[in-house]
DNA sequence: TGAATATATGAACAATTATTCAAATATTCA
DNA sequence: TGAATATTTGAATAATTGTTCATATATTCA
């Protein structure tokens, strides 16, 4: 029995290991928010961003003087930052300061850190 | 004086602030490399690929299996987390068995848990 | 109100990248 | 050696995305 399961697709699998496996797996949903997460991370411009919000709460211009960009180019990513509650902002007159918004942006930071520099 | 350094490309922006949060920033070096490594992260089948190894080591076609993908595109997406030093591998006969390389995957996916499970 | 400043936004373009497919390696075993 | 299995690799395609540019919105102040 068993013999029509097997096709040239159909790999030779350990299936007990795989179902078990399988079973520890957070759910789909939570597996593409944490993709989502860490790909904010992962731009160049954005990881400048979040290293500057480390150290103080700025300004858009501020920020885009900081990273010798452009306050457009920082405001988009600003929003990128903001939909995924990394940074908070407060307005103050025509001027909008962000900051980071919970402790988990250095947590996460410190950690991608620690790795780099360990190997 | 200092009237030639102002055009309108310029913002006016707090200089003193500017430039003390400019000193604390890490390098561009680092900046860069701190970006590649969480871009490894952002990926839903390198997560899904990461969450598997976090149980235990794992052959190519065990985690394709597990995944619900191909072991070509495991492959390709092992050899990403291989350059980034993120998982390690030894071969037994024509199986190759890949597994976390170090704590600090664990961590990093820790603290994204932790962060998406807060909001 | 109108000018000046600060930020945000939308569209377009260029660049990056994940997957697929076909083919190449590598290893075991009859 | 030759067939079968496991993995890797390269090229091509499709989709995503960061920046730019022009423009819009919001706020202050003369």
């Amino acid at each position: 029995m068993n013999e029509e399961l097997n096709n040239e697709d159909i790999q030779i699998v350990d299936e007990e290991k795989v179902s078990r496996v399988r079973e520890t797996l957070p759910n789909d949903e939570l597996i593409f928010d944490l993709a989502e997460l860490f790909k904010v991370f992962g731009d160049s411009t954005r990881m400048k961003i979040i290293c500057a919000l480390l150290e103080e709460e700025l300004c858009v211009g501020d920020i885009a003087c900081i990273t010798n960009s452009t306050a457009s180019a920082i405001s988009h990513q600003l929003r990128v930052l903001k939909q995924s509650k990394l940074v908070k902002y407060r307005k103050e007159g025509k001027t909008v300061y962000y900051s980071l918004d919970d402790d988990h942006v250095k947590q996460i930071f410190e950690k991608g850190r620690e790795h780099i520099e360990e190997i």
